[in-house]
DNA sequence: GCCAACGTTGGC
DNA sequence: GCCAACGTTGGC
């Protein structure tokens, strides 16, 4: 079981989404970077689970928790036309964008701001507290989802 | 809205 | 395969 970071723009998800319908999978589509999506396609197993992270907002930070419910598969709003993610140049023969379903576990009593993951000498090596990290999709360790859980 | 830091594209 | 130009991300 590993443990990851996503990052969303609660303007289109945000963890306020999964406490509104907490048995129902989300689709998490919409993953355009190539390392990510390698993360998402090879690393993120059914169990693993998942801070979400608000970014471009007026509190970012890590707002919850939530489980992956199904692995890796090819995101359907690629082949959608009329999704802001449609891809003209991927095809259903060789998708090139992966989608994973979350389900919600927790939502924080207050979000886990950056300021304060950024506070935290043990997360230095956090990619989401690093000037310049554009990964939505990332890693985190054991160790600092400890640390995290006890900054929250 | 600004802009630094990345990532991607495409001509050569 | 280099790299300039362009596009995007995301904190501020």
């Amino acid at each position: 079981m590993a443990y990851w970071l996503f990052k969303t723009e609660p303007s289109e998800c945000s963890i306020d989404d999964f406490v509104k319908a907490p048995d129902k999978p989300i689709v998490w589509e919409g993953v355009r970077n190539y390392q990510a999506r390698n993360m998402l396609r090879d690393k993120v197993q059914h169990d693993d689970l998942v801070f979400i992270y608000h970014s471009s907002c007026k509190i970012i930070g890590i707002a919850g928790i939530a489980r992956v419910v199904a692995s890796a598969y090819a995101d359907p709003s690629q082949f959608d036309n009329t999704s802001v993610y449609f891809d003209g140049k991927s095809s259903p023969d060789v998708p090139r964008w992966v989608a994973v379903d979350v389900i919600f576990v927790e939502k924080f009593p207050h979000i886990i701001s950056l300021d304060k993951l950024k506070s935290s000498a043990k997360l230095n090596e956090l990619p989401a507290v690093q000037k310049g990290s554009r990964l939505s999709v990332m890693p985190v360790t054991p160790e600092q989802w400890q640390t995290i859980l006890q900054l929250g």
